[in-house]
DNA sequence: GTGAAAGCGCTAACAC
DNA sequence: GTGTTAGCGCTTTCAC
């Protein structure tokens, strides 16, 4: 409890001679530096964050915006939180957790506006998303966890969809098949513009051109009843399917369920892959399913170091970043049986 | 950008009747009130938390203590940090993460004389604590999500460990039960004084003597790998066992995985269940495991409204709730099977 | 290289 | 029921 003039006090200097020695913002001689930090830890003093926020103007708490949806929770959204609060701490920042049920901007902006934090951190943005146009017309700082269709000025990381997706239907293309069918998220999740779904969706469409191979997309919900469900619609409207590309964690049990109901054996009988998923949702199944990893701790890193940086130095470039999913081969993709049986 | 004074002049009275017509402390004409109020809107008003934070030495933010151990990474822990922050949110609190690597109790120190949280929730309890030792020596206001050996003084909220391991072994010996294992997490988790492990294994010896039948505990690492390993262990220290409690999430994977391999079925050949473990976890796998899920939501809210409440009312009587685990049934136990076949 | 002092925007006595 | 004002603990300009 001890106060800034108790320090100065006690080393026999002044008031702004210990905060100039604290922050380095002024030459401070050798001899007296020793004595304010010598006469700081007989105190045991520690600045008070308010009176410091309030007379510097900077609160150094980040603000993590994190609209929870249908969606839901999975391992990924916590590595991101705890990544995020990890980071901020190392560069010396407080974060605080903002899970507001809506993208509604009317609270994120009460909490720029209290003078709370000095920068936000934005998740699960959407293509068109109101929270950016709300901070860009606040000319509030924000890095993006994600990115949106007109993203000049803001700085963000992002998983690369385009080149895992690609990279996903080459590797499945490589392996001999010519039928893919991509299981993603609900037809809502893509009206309403989520980057995600919106970008592998494009990508998946433009490679099957490029490598002259068929496939479709299937919209499918949040749930294993979901996922399982969709395989029946797959089998009936692609009979000649020998791939499964999946971005849907929630419904990826009942995917991979609903193969073993239907008596398919992974690889032999049909392919799978899951895209932008945790390393460790993969090996939850039996058997193991390849997964393009999703490098959630080093996002979020990236995100408030940008942010970080953003606001210690204003001027620097805008800087995006995308970063690519890694395979972590499973085994559960294979070259398809040369004949495959189609059932009903 | 506007601040008190400004609100003040617009609506032509003095910054304290502003101040006190915000926090309600103190009576206000209706007439004034509303001038108040329309001046507020009219200049979009908002208190500036640090320079309130400041004069009121109270910041309205509380600390989620959240030690990151190999434990890892769940769907329950995203639960409780999301729960905890929204329920701190309803209160008019925000909620900052430290989610520090070491339950060294200096970084929390740290945080709390700095004034930047009013109290502090603390996850992860051991049974002799070293955060808990420095918060009492500081009286500086807190709450568990857990609890120690001692809890004397403290409000907490922690899962009902026996009666949910009592109910677990209850239920498996009605089925007709007599020969259990019980894996749990690691030695060194049990050894480290953990309390969810040492109360859960201390309830299971008991529970078996009172049902007179026969049971043993296995430590297990926070793998699948591990699970997979436990199980030869158990089949040969243990042949006769026809079911397993098991109280390892991440194991678990591996449990259910072994357990396929070694040609058993669920429930025909054996019997399983996971303890206090997210409601989601046992709908992964095939078949889905029977669990004693943990309201961790429901936790999280009322370890945060009992941090509130400390602060609101310092002169409320403490409160420790224990929450048991409610069983959510997908068919993984049986009776056992009358024969049992004994592989080696 | 150091000090004095004016705020930062608000709360909470204390006055009336 | 309302106004005045002295801080809260710090940063930062200005002066030396």
């Amino acid at each position: 409890m001890a106060t800034i003039s108790d320090v100065a006090r006690v080393a026999g200097v002044s008031v702004s001679t210990v905060s100039y020695a604290i922050n380095g913002s002024r030459p401070i001689s050798e001899a007296t530096r020793l004595r304010v930090f010598a006469a700081m830890d007989a105190l045991s003093y520690q600045p008070h964050a308010m009176a410091r926020g309030l007379a510097s103007k900077r609160s150094r708490i980040l603000g993590l915006h994190f609209p929870m949806e249908d969606r839901g929770l999975g391992f990924t959204e916590l590595e991101f939180v705890v990544g995020a609060a990890d980071t901020a701490f190392a560069g010396g920042y407080h974060l605080i957790l903002s899970p507001l049920m809506s993208e509604q901007p009317r609270e994120l902006l009460q909490l720029t506006q209290q003078g709370l934090v000095d920068g936000v951190i934005l998740m699960e943005v959407l293509q068109d998303d109101p929270r950016v146009e709300a901070l860009r017309a606040l000319r509030f700082p924000f890095a993006m966890i994600g990115r949106c269709a007109d993203n000049r000025g803001i700085d963000y990381v992002d998983t690369d969809f385009e080149s895992t997706m690609s990279d996903a239907v080459c590797y499945l293309a490589a392996l001999g098949h010519t039928s893919l069918a991509y299981i993603t998220q609900s037809h809502q999740t893509f009206d309403s513009g989520y980057g995600p779904v919106v970008r592998t969706c494009a990508t998946f469409t433009q490679t099957l051109l490029q490598h002259d191979i068929a496939g479709a997309i299937y919209f499918c919900g949040a749930s294993a009843a979901d996922g399982n469900a969709i395989l029946r619609t797959i089998f009936e409207e692609q009979p000649a399917v020998t791939a499964l590309l999946a971005m849907n964690d929630r419904a990826l049990v009942g995917i991979v369920q609903g193969l073993d109901d239907l008596g398919y054996s992974l690889p032999a009988d049909i392919s799978l892959v899951t895209l932008v998923s945790s390393m460790r949702i993969g090996e939850l199944f039996r058997p193991p399913v390849t997964t393009f990893a999703v490098p959630s701790s080093e996002m979020a890193r990236l995100g408030v170091e940008l942010l970080i940086d953003r606001l210690e130095n204003p001027a620097h470039p805008i800087r995006q970043l995308l970063i690519p999913c890694t395979m972590v081969d499973q085994g559960s993709a294979a070259a398809p049986a040369h004949m495959h049986v189609v059932r009903v």
